[in-house]
DNA sequence: ACTTATTTACGTAATTTTATTCCAATATAC
DNA sequence: GTATATTGGAATAAAATTACGTAAATAAGT
């Protein structure tokens, strides 16, 4: 993970392998970071008992072209409200501490997919679904939840949907998969076994083999259509929680996606599923 | 639901009311915000059309003391997480817009709910859950797919868990619920009929109940326990999706609290179900 | 260990870029 | 047709960057 989020946790993090006048910059930053937002770099360097092109040449360590633009990427990072460097829960966190991180966590996933997103797989994946027979959505594990969420919205859009935990299953399905058939893979890493051989049986048929994981993955190899998901996570210790989350996202961006291309004529459509599920509820009082 | 500490929704708002090169330079970065927090007042009055000086009489309009000063907010604002006024997804949007949409709803959402975190539920649900003799998650239709979530995640931390989709089986559970039995319903309304009666049910036997849903819903009211999402959503017109990632990231905070209870000495644990699953993947090059 | 060479760090001053102010010109309203 | 608001040009001011020289630190040689 080198693109870090959040600046003030870098600079914290690099302090050491400042040079003196870098150092005094750094520390007067993180001493006041709001004001430095505010301020111009003669006033910093004032602050700081440097002079501006030391606070320029910092800037520039910091992988910003210049000093307008660290303080706008300084002013970003604070207001995201990602506080927390070490963005790993610790055993020594308290109730105060670790629900916070794990949301920083998750707004951060987002806000970095959001930046970066693969429109034009994006766009593809719309148009295959829109255009399929059928669709079936596949994942093992943390994902087979994913899959089950877009089983479930992709149904009330009304695109053919199946969904299957078993992987043996889904070799059979694999194998008959002809034209109008969109299997679509969910998962993080990419290299599970049983999906990626799947994947490659059904990009033997007529099918279309749609994939979101993780770029560069065997599975994102054997895939027509691939939406890269490049959240770095450490699932050799935890989970899969915030590539999980952009999944979702995404699966609600293709959905819409669908929904759009389908015009709205399609309105009338939806409004008689939800009256379907009425009487299911109490009514709000 | 009008968070106005947002700049662009500001702007839009206040476009009837401004004159005619203000409105150009509005239009500009309203166009590409990202594009005007970097470019100098000189290339964004090249951009809208204007003149250098009707830029910054714009940015004085609007709070700012001048040009750097708007660029700052704005970049604030953009990072915050909220791009757009009208939240929801118009037919008239293109892939350039929508994608974009959601996830600022999704970010927001968990932004927002970042703020106000009910602490002392979450904190009372991992007791329940770390002491539970079993825990049973459930939820219909969006919910569901989280109730899987959480299966499997709580699984993982050994936790002794159940999912059922089918409210008869639900019922017929709820009867038998008995000390150390922990239901834990999932809802974005909490009005749904089978699950509200079914929490009624088991709120009468020696079970605890566990809600996580909207405050002073009817399943919040069953509930010896309640963890409150008060996400807004137009459920009228679309499926939850913003409810449904908060809902997630707190079953994480819950399956982090739970695991930090059980201590450090719990990690090798962990760490062989970790070693289970290497086999099924391809490793990486 | 001391000197000298060489690199690196830092600041002064000049330059360039960027933003703001002032004022005149034009458009708009009354 | 006058008054008022709006706009852009040019001048000014502010801010940031670059170029360059000096000082400090490190390395190499004596």
């Amino acid at each position: 993970m080198t693109t870090e989020s959040n600046l003030l946790a870098t600079i914290q993090s690099k302090l050491p392998d400042l040079n003196k006048s870098e150092a005094k910059v750094a520390a007067a930053i993180l001493q006041n970071p709001e004001d430095a937002t505010r301020s111009s770099i003669a006033s910093l360097a004032g602050v700081a008992g440097v002079s501006e092109p030391s606070v320029n040449r910092f800037c520039k360590t910091f992988g910003a072209s210049g000093f307008p633009d660290f303080k706008l990427q300084l002013a970003r990072s604070l207001a995201s409200g990602v506080r927390y460097v070490s963005r790993a829960v610790a055993f020594s966190d308290d109730i105060q501490t670790f629900p916070r991180k794990l949301f920083d966590n998750a707004i951060n996933a987002l806000i970095t997919s959001r930046e970066d997103l693969p429109l034009p797989a994006i766009e593809r994946a719309v148009d295959h679904i829109s255009q399929a027979r059928r669709v079936i959505f596949f994942g093992l594990g943390t994902s087979a939840a994913v899959a089950r969420d877009a089983e479930h919205k992709f149904f009330r859009f009304n695109v053919p949907v199946i969904t299957h935990e078993d992987p043996l299953m889904l070799r059979m399905l694999a194998v008959s998969g002809g034209v109008g058939d969109v299997f679509f893979f969910i998962s993080h890493t990419g290299r599970t076994k049983a999906l990626v051989e799947a994947a490659q049986i059904a990009s033997n048929t007529e099918a279309t083999v749609v994939a979101m994981t993780h770029e560069g993955s065997p599975l994102a190899e054997h895939s027509h259509c691939c939406i890269h998901v490049n959240v770095e996570e450490d699932t050799d210790h935890y989970l899969p929680m915030t590539s999980r989350l952009v999944q979702l996202v995404i699966l609600d961006v293709l959905a819409a996606g669908v929904t759009l291309r389908r015009g709205e004529s399609f309105t009338p459509y939806l409004a008689r599923i939800k009256d379907s599920l009425k009487d299911t509820r109490y009514p709000t009082s």
